[in-house]
DNA sequence: CATGTATATTCCTTTATTCCAATATACTCA
DNA sequence: TGAGTATATTGGAATAAAGGAATATACATG
């Protein structure tokens, strides 16, 4: 909660690429997984960690976890919010990884259910 | 250079401060110091993290160095900036920290100089 | 209930960080 | 040159962080 657990937390490139995902609304840990390409049990620490600062917040639905960013970071820290989105815009790896994401939410609209298993 | 490394040497209380007073210019270490109240080694080492960073530099003037924000965070991290200046404004300790080094330049200028030795 | 899926946690090893205390370096001035 | 000041570095100890692999938990569906 404190700016330095904030920043520390973000001062890592995984924890960085997932933030900046989530600058685009809720996202469940397999859709980060997915993009970022990382492990699901070194992910799942990586958002603990995240979530222990303060930064980001999670729901759970079903057997999903939903992460989002936590409400107060706008108010309280705008400019983190705006170097998330900055980054995600124009840089390395940043913005390939919010282009898979869109890549794969596309996938997932076009997608006629067939099967009977749910998606997230 | 890269954010997550800024971020990251950003992610400690000590490291924040000092950037924070930074925001107001170029400083001598044994003026963040003395504003900071933590140690000479402690404090070089974390301001060699911040200068391996790429957050901050040096110049080196008789036998003070002085470290500053370096050249190229105002047009590469706007954001950065603005929340260390805004930190300093409004936040415990920096603020504080703040205010202990204007009551310092205070009492620097208004010294008459009568020692013989050099003063930063 | 058994199975499959999503996520978290634990164990373990490696590496990094932090701080103190002491020492080294570099410079100034008498 | 010698003493004093400013800063950096090093050694050593404690703690924290990182990630792979395996396991645990929780839920959904058949």
């Amino acid at each position: 909660m404190s700016p330095a657990e904030i920043l520390k937390a973000l001062g890592d490139e995984t924890r960085l690429r997932a933030a900046c995902l989530l600058t685009t609304g809720e996202l469940c840990v397999c859709d980060i997984e997915s993009c970022l390409g990382t492990s699901q049990s070194n992910l799942s620490r990586h958002l603990a960690k995240l979530k222990n600062s303060g930064l980001i917040a999670s729901r759970k639905r079903a057997q999903w976890v939903y992460y989002r960013l936590a409400d107060g970071i706008t108010a309280e820290y705008p400019e983190i919010l705006a170097i998330l989105r900055r980054l995600s815009d124009g840089r390395t790896p940043f913005k390939h990884d919010h282009a898979k994401l869109l890549a794969r939410r596309r996938e997932k609209n076009n997608c006629i259910v067939t099967k009977t298993r749910r998606k997230p």
